[in-house]
DNA sequence: AGTTATAAATGAACCGATTCATTAGCTCCA
DNA sequence: TGGAGCTAATGAATCGGTTCATTTATAACT
């Protein structure tokens, strides 16, 4: 059977030498583009190792070059519709440049993420990209600030000197506070999802400048805040729609929730549009094809995805760039049939 | 500023060893749990490396042991809604068992299935779990046969001795089929995605079962096979309902096109439930929230995740057990409101 | 021709763990 | 008391590459 004997004759650089009749550093020159080998060996020693099936161990790269070309990342759960796109394009820039993809989920767990980022640690990880669950965790920070290697907030505030890619919630949640408040709404209710990091808070930030700018003053028990789950979006949907004075609009300020809003109106025999304005936080084919459709909060999850892949390839090969960076991709108000003037 | 040092001063076994005055032997075998080390000595050793802040060198491990508790995953494509379900479960499993994963997309694409296996060698990786674009692809047969590590097939046919995880598609169309048949749905359109993988065929096969079972004979012009988009899905529904004798029902058998027809119809105006009748090949928020909501097939992903991570796991242990092994999880039936009676 | 400068190739040492043949220390018993 | 039989600890060799000080070959110049 030989089931799965690895150990057993695999060809290394020692074998390709002798084939080629080179030294095993000139095999090693050849496998890492070094400029000081003629075409003549080059080609030579190519030829052996396509001879001999000849595969570089990684591993052993890793060991002696104290780089494993991994990169890691680590988000609060891999579920939340659309944030698939931003690994898509992520992985998709770092296979080009030759590096692999680790993925982790934080379960929204600073214990998980400190645990987390020693992992990475371990396994000599060349750069991290991740989500915090609270940016102000004194421990999560030190670890952070212990970490050997690059590492890229995703979505969150600056901490330290370390990169970031965001997208501009704020921005969004402006606009569709402002939309709702156009419409003449003033009783909102608002669903954001932790408050300990920054995109709820950003949002948070936004709702208020649209209430200053139109001069209108919030009923502050519209507000359910740390909102995580579908399911406590469909409780939390479900008591302010039971209020004595239930809102007229719902803005469903966070990125995986819709779901659980929706099944409590549709529960209540609420009617989208008719009974209640709604928008979400972020588009998804539900939201597009809802009947009625559902005004929405878009951004290009794949241009983060992308950007925060090139960053951090950037700050990995040490390239003489400021610390700190931060690139925020725009928020734009996609508007729909679920938002309609108040009645009457 | 010192970015990113590492190489200096990290601990290693031997200043453990020298910290707590025993051989570097004794450290490894404190390290992997070795029977044979007195009590006293294993606490010596434990408070040295909590002393000294010791962290092991998963990359010399790997160097020296062969094994890099790492587990690849590669799939078609990430943003698979639902399919998130089946990674987080797998990964969870995983890494209790003190494994990592290794993620990337084969964009459906043979030669990059080929180069993943090995890419996946190269890095010592213990274990695969895998989607293929075609069963038969010789090359990649090839490439699975000479990998040296254990591969267990998602969601695909048996080859050779793998072992492999399913859903029941053919038993979720049939019950899709024989639904709409006896609601007197005659001309029923079906999308499918690729052929050349199990799970189109899978339906194909529950269709015609179904079929043959009410004695009615489909027409073929209904069928579009190898529709692989949201965007392909729309044009195959568009040119379906533009026929001169459109379909009364369409039965969407893929895990990720219901957009995509939804689309289509709205832009055409046809309403779903009314016009035609829907069932989609597979369940979510957007099939359950639709206007009507939408018959679906549903099977437990995260359940499918957990078995695969499971076995898998079984398997790289080396133990004694068949090869070759399949795990089916069934599929049902979830009827809602998109699908009705034929009109006259 | 002789000297120097430059470029290309060599191979031993090294990365940080694990392994295993060997040694040390004990117990037990004739 | 001495030897057999065990258990526990030791540390040199090893995994498969990369690196760099050194050697060798070639070109350039006086």
């Amino acid at each position: 059977m030989a089931s799965h004997a690895r150990r057993s004759q695999t060809v290394k650089v020692r074998d390709v030498a002798r084939e080629a009749g080179v030294a095993i550093g000139t095999v090693s020159r050849v496998l890492n583009d070094h400029p000081t080998v003629t075409r003549e060996l080059r080609e030579r020693v190519e030829r052996a190792m396509a001879h001999l099936g000849y595969e570089v161990d990684v591993t052993a790269q890793s060991m002696r070059a104290g780089r494993s070309r991994l990169v890691a990342c680590a988000i609060r759960d891999f579920d939340i519709p659309r944030f698939a796109l931003f690994i898509k394009e992520a992985e998709a820039v770092l296979r080009e440049a030759g590096y692999t993809l680790l993925l982790a989920s934080t379960t929204n767990r600073p214990d998980v993420e400190i645990a987390l980022l020693s992992a990475f640690r371990r396994r000599r990880v060349d750069g991290v990209m991740m989500t915090l669950t609270d940016e102000q965790h004194r421990d999560v920070r030190e670890a952070l600030s212990e970490a050997p290697m690059p590492v890229l907030l995703i979505d969150r505030d600056r901490i330290e000197a370390l990169d970031r890619v965001t997208a501009d919630h704020r921005q969004g949640a402006r606009l569709a506070t402002g939309h709702l408040l156009g419409l003449g709404h003033r009783r909102i209710a608002v669903l954001v999802g932790d408050t300990k990091a920054f995109p709820s808070r950003s949002r948070l930030e936004g709702l208020r400048e649209a209430y200053a700018a139109a001069g209108v003053v919030p009923d502050p028990r519209l507000l359910r805040d740390n909102v995580l789950s579908s399911e406590e979006a469909y409780r939390a949907t479900a008591s302010l729609m039971s209020l004595a004075d239930p809102p007229t609009a719902l803005f469903v300020a966070a990125m995986d929730m819709l779901g659980g809003c929706l099944r409590a109106l549709r529960t209540m025999g609420i009617a989208v549009g008719d009974g209640i304005s709604v928008v979400a936080g972020s588009d998804s084919d539900l939201a597009e094809l809802h009947t009625p459709p559902i005004t929405a909060i878009a951004w290009d999850l794949a241009a983060m995805g992308r950007h925060a892949a090139t960053m951090l390839l950037e700050r990995m090969r040490g390239e003489e760039i400021e610390r700190g960076r931060g690139l925020t991709v725009p928020t734009e108000l996609i508007i729909r049939g679920s938002t309609r003037p108040v009645a009457n």
